[in-house]
RNA sequence: GUCCCCAUCGUCUAGAGGCCUAGGACACCACCCUUUCAAGGUGGAGACACGGGUUCGAACCCCGUUGGGGACGCCA
């Protein structure tokens, strides 16, 4: 048996850390098996399910580099055969139609309440009511018969065996009576007609494990294996909510964190293998299984993602990241100089060892990309306001002037001849020497600077401090 | 309130009864390197929630307590 998996999420708002990581895992888990893995928009309440949010789910998939198999699948697409089971269920007397207004409901759910307050709310008073009685002027939902005791038992791939007496289950509604199918419904039918043969998801739909399974008995079906992963908290440990800074993967997308190093992250979050931390999408499709998913929730750690970040940054091609800084709307409108790009390759590895993401590398590459004369920060203006520091450039550009071969160890060997000569510490010209090349008073190695730049373009910017 | 789940350094985790004086990573501290800032190197501090069992032996198994989380919608 192939195995098929799905990421299910309901488009009403942006594809957050924990679904992503949801996603990530039924990604590896299919991938690992060589099986399928589905992304089925769970829009069954239309009223909630926005275009903004399927689409900014669909883009957070493809920047996880998370892609699926067999299209998407809407599921507000299949209410007609939706609607066909409910009849189905009705007619062998598995399912019947409900006339309690929703205000019966909620005086149920006060009594339930004061009287110990069970799980179980609503009563059954329809379950063996004659269809005869039914009043006209009520629309009635369809609810599921679901058993009135014993106990039923799923056995969850990361939570081992879970137990739960029938008699906390109620009769859950299947059907709305505006005629459209439930979430509880839709999974059941879909994961079934979708062939999903694992079920990974977040731990908050271990209660609804039981419900599904036995709408997957009443319908006949073979429900799929569970794993029930533990949710994502917030620093706090609190649930991961809006309010406690779950934001969408795109935001981190903007704080410019790269796609491998969320998935790394997200990966060791409720998931290990050994003591391994870098892990690469390869090794994680073959090493990726169930069993060594985590029991206890993660809290989320933005120093330990920073940390990943700042590695990928280190190993990414400079091509690629030279590519990303130029095509960053900040960068896109400026005045750039013509050598940008090869600039950016060459100085690239001096860059991202000093970067925890993009918007870092981005900001300290303008000396590189910008045309002379580049701005200055207050440090370096008042490193260059010193006359003394002034002249000491003035005489460096003429000796540099003179150089007859231009790269990073003859410029080390010039420049440390010169301090020597003049008893100067190095620093005391490599200070003003920075300010003058970039602008700043911390920057990557000056002598690297220097090759990167080029002899022209390094006369250049001294003959504009030195004055 | 009822039901379900969970419990190792601050955080993520390794650990499947003796390999544990509990290992790694992030963060933190110190030192080294050093033209700035990073990176890198070396070292340090730091945890088995508590109480009972079971066993020759328990971080690991069982029970309880406490703590945390989740679910109780005509949301998904």
């Amino acid at each position: 048996m192939t195995v098929v998996t799905r990421f299910a999420p309901s488009p009403t708002g942006f594809l957050h850390i924990g679904g992503a990581r949801t996603a990530l895992f039924n990604y590896l888990f299919a991938r690992h098996h060589g099986g399928k893995f589905l992304l089925r928009i769970e829009d069954t309440d239309r009223k909630r399910s926005t275009d903004e949010a399927i689409a900014a789910i669909l883009h957070g998939m493809k920047w996880l580099n998370l892609d699926w198999n067999d299209g998407t699948t809407y599921q507000s697409q299949n209410v007609d055969r939706h609607r066909e089971v409910v009849e189905l269920l009705i007619a062998e007397g598995k399912a019947y139609r409900c006339y309690c207004t929703p205000e019966e409901l909620a005086a149920m759910r006060e009594s339930t309440k004061f009287s110990g307050g069970s799980t179980r709310v609503y009563d059954g008073r329809w379950r063996d009511r004659e269809p005869a009685e039914a009043p006209a002027d009520i629309k009635p939902v369809v609810r599921i018969k679901m058993p009135l005791d014993g106990e039923t038992t799923i056995h969850d791939l990361v939570q081992g065996n879970v137990t739960k007496a029938n008699d906390t289950l109620d009769d859950f509604i299947i059907l709305r009576s505006d005629g459209t199918p439930t979430y509880m419904l839709a999974v059941v039918i879909d994961d079934h007609d979708m062939g999903v043969t694992h079920a990974i998801r977040g731990d908050d739909h271990l209660n609804n494990a039981f419900r599904q399974h036995h709408l997957f008995t009443a319908c006949g079906w073979q429900p799929p294996d569970y794993a029930h992963i533990p949710l994502i908290h917030g620093t706090d440990g609190a649930k991961l909510s809006k309010r406690h800074g779950a934001l969408g993967v795109d935001a981190y997308e903007e704080m410019g964190i790269l796609p491998e190093a969320m998935c790394n992250y997200l990966l060791r979050l409720g998931w290990s293998h050994g003591d391994d931390e870098i892990i690469s999408r390869e090794q994680a499709v073959e090493w990726f299984d169930l069993g060594n998913v985590g029991r206890s929730p993660a809290r989320f750690d933005m120093n330990k993602l920073t940390n990943l970040n700042a590695h990928y940054l280190k190993v990414a091609t400079p091509e690629r990241l030279a590519a990303i800084i130029l095509s960053d709307t900040e960068v896109v409108g400026k005045n750039l100089s013509t050598d940008a790009e090869r600039r950016l390759i060459e100085g690239m590895p001096g860059l991202a060892s000093r970067a925890n993401n993009t918007r870092e590398l981005i900001d300290s590459s303008y000396f590189y990309i910008l045309n002379n004369p580049i701005p200055m920060n207050g440090k370096a203006l008042s490193m260059l306001a010193d006359s003394t520091a002034r002249e000491t450039l003035k005489a460096l550009a003429e000796l540099l002037q003179k150089a007859t071969s231009w790269n990073e160890i003859k410029l080390d060997r010039m420049v440390r001849d010169f301090a020597e000569c003049r008893d100067l510490k190095l620093g005391k010209i490599a200070q003003p020497l920075r300010a003058a090349l970039t602008g700043s008073h911390v920057s990557p190695s000056i002598f690297e600077i220097m090759a990167v730049l080029g002899r022209d373009e390094t006369l250049a910017r001294l003959e504009n401090s030195a004055n």
